[in-house]
DNA sequence: CTGAAAGCGCTTACAG
DNA sequence: CTGAAAGCGCTTACAG
């Protein structure tokens, strides 16, 4: 059997009490007992129950994460960062992939709740919303507008968007495209497709967006991609909203005997490690991962502790522009 | 204030005993006090505390994965899988991202041993060890022998070698290499490895192994794959113990002028999701991510449930060879 | 069919 | 400097 604290007190002849505050060091304790008690601990190979002590503390330093999947290497880089901050600032870090899936985020957050998680970092990109200002708990949304209230981190995607077009602009691209998520979304990332415009609009191009029905789970885009060059064989520029669309287009484009960039430059979004290590030609718009994961966590935190004030409501980090082989 | 399971019997006008009985759906009770007691329940929006009936249950329905980093787009697509399939049986994912570092892998054990996971799933690979063994915990290993009694699931990783290195000597390669993580570790991907000497032995060829440091941790392998080119200009051959470390084999032999596959062809091993999209001409070794991540979770849970006699001592699945372009 | 009591493994006032 | 008692929010024998 597992020892427990008793086991300990029982073995340096002490109290629980006293066991319990050499555990958390608090108070006056000798010396003496100090050193009986560790001796016990050790023999006995004893570690403290959380799972006790939360129920006391009514805090179980647990971060939920919800996002659409760990397999999109932007989601599994940011999983990576958000996991290694809160590892360092003793939070540990339940994961659950909703697939952009209302009715499993809607389960998640029941999940999540019923296990008492200190707060939540939502990255998910649904159609319908989660109400989790009545939830009564801290929230951080990435690059998704949850509430009036809940704070949002992310990318400066005007930026990243108005880097993107306007290089394409400059490399001499006439028939500039866009593709994009759904923009009914209305999510900070939609500035991405406002910046597109806006560019198109200043130097009197059309902007001719195209809405990839869930740019995040993945899935083959290869079809859709297909019908739109067909449709439009003028294209000469892409700027797509991820990078792995980017990577769909270019490959479908060589099927169809177009060079990249001769025929046609692309620019992609994200900008991941994996990316850069897999198709490092790809020229893209680097988002600052890590800082939003830092933020994100040191924001819920913030929360956590009651810090509401110094919590902003909307932080969007410097992007990079990283030229390569496609522009 | 968060009601609780009393609040709810007060309301209801019964005892908590009976209120508990409803939730867990235990014993006989009568229609109409369920009613009333839903009614409350509803009223109040309650939910059960898990944390107190953990302590009591002594289970926690969490599991721990511990693997390199979520940003590997293998262990970002495992990690998927295996939430996900932990999530239909009703287990919680605790992830930890060890970077193979064995300090870190330790600390990530008390932890989870601190909060009571019912199971660790470890997918890591480290020169040292934690004994695992002696914690006293239902562990399963994903492509690791961990001790003799812990189960160990992988792809068929000698099937994988043999299948990569005879494409190769079938393609008319007469120098081919081999790059693989260090031998040391005894992992059962280094059956990769054999399989490449023996096949390499039946042809009478030589069988040349690089080792990398750590071909999970990302991390900048060009310089070294460059010397590699350098030291042996013959190669027309190359069979990567994983995508990642074949991209980088590509841009670096393609920035010395060798054209893939006309003067190198190149196969890599692992054929993610991620892969497949952004370079989708890598011909791979793909391992079966899915069915991995459901033997490693089924087996762990077995094992929680104490069916030990269930639980074979190692599972590999079958790989699939995806031939493209690189060959 | 329902309830009072004890207990899961800790922690913290409160006394001494 | 140390301990006895009560309690965190549940559940389960045991009675009735």
């Amino acid at each position: 059997m597992k020892p427990k604290l008793n086991d300990v007190a029982d073995l340096a002849g002490v109290s629980p009490t006293t066991v319990s505050r050499v555990l958390n060091n608090r108070g006056y304790i000798s010396e003496e007992t100090k050193n009986r008690v560790h001796d016990a601990m050790q023999q006995l190979n004893y570690f403290p129950n959380d799972v006790a002590r939360s129920l006391f503390s009514k805090r179980t330093n647990l971060i939920g994460l919800i996002i659409p999947t760990t397999s999109n290497p932007f989601f599994g880089e940011l999983t990576f960062h958000i996991e290694n901050i809160c590892a360092s600032s003793g939070y540990k870090l339940l994961i659950c992939n909703s697939l952009n899936q209302l009715d499993k985020e809607e389960s998640y957050v029941d999940m999540l709740m019923r296990n008492q998680v200190d707060g939540i970092i939502v990255g998910t990109h649904n159609r319908g919303i989660v109400n989790y200002d009545q939830k009564n708990i801290a929230v951080v949304a990435i690059d998704r507008f949850l509430s009036d209230t809940i704070p949002v981190v992310g990318s400066d995607n005007y930026m990243g968007g108005k880097m993107a077009s306007e290089l394409l602009i400059d490399k001499g691209c006439k028939h500039i495209l866009h593709i994009n998520g759904p923009v009914e979304l209305e999510t900070p990332a939609s500035l991405r497709r406002k910046a597109y415009e806006d560019v198109m609009e200043q130097h009197g191009r059309e902007a001719i967006t195209y809405e990839v029905y869930d740019p995040f789970h993945q899935q083959n885009h290869d079809e859709p991609i297909g019908r739109l060059l067909d449709e439009h064989p003028e294209v000469d520029g892409l700027f797509a909203s991820n990078d792995l669309v980017a990577a769909s287009f270019i490959a479908t484009a060589k099927q169809r005997g177009k060079r990249v960039p001769e025929d046609i430059r692309v620019i992609g979004y994200d900008g991941t490690e994996t990316t850069r290590n897999l198709l490092p030609e790809l020229t893209t718009i680097q988002q600052p991962i890590q800082e939003i994961a830092r933020s994100a966590v040191e924001l819920v935190i913030k929360e956590i502790e009651g810090e509401f004030s110094e919590v902003p409501r909307e932080t969007y980090l410097p992007v990079k522009l990283i030229e390569a082989g496609t522009v």
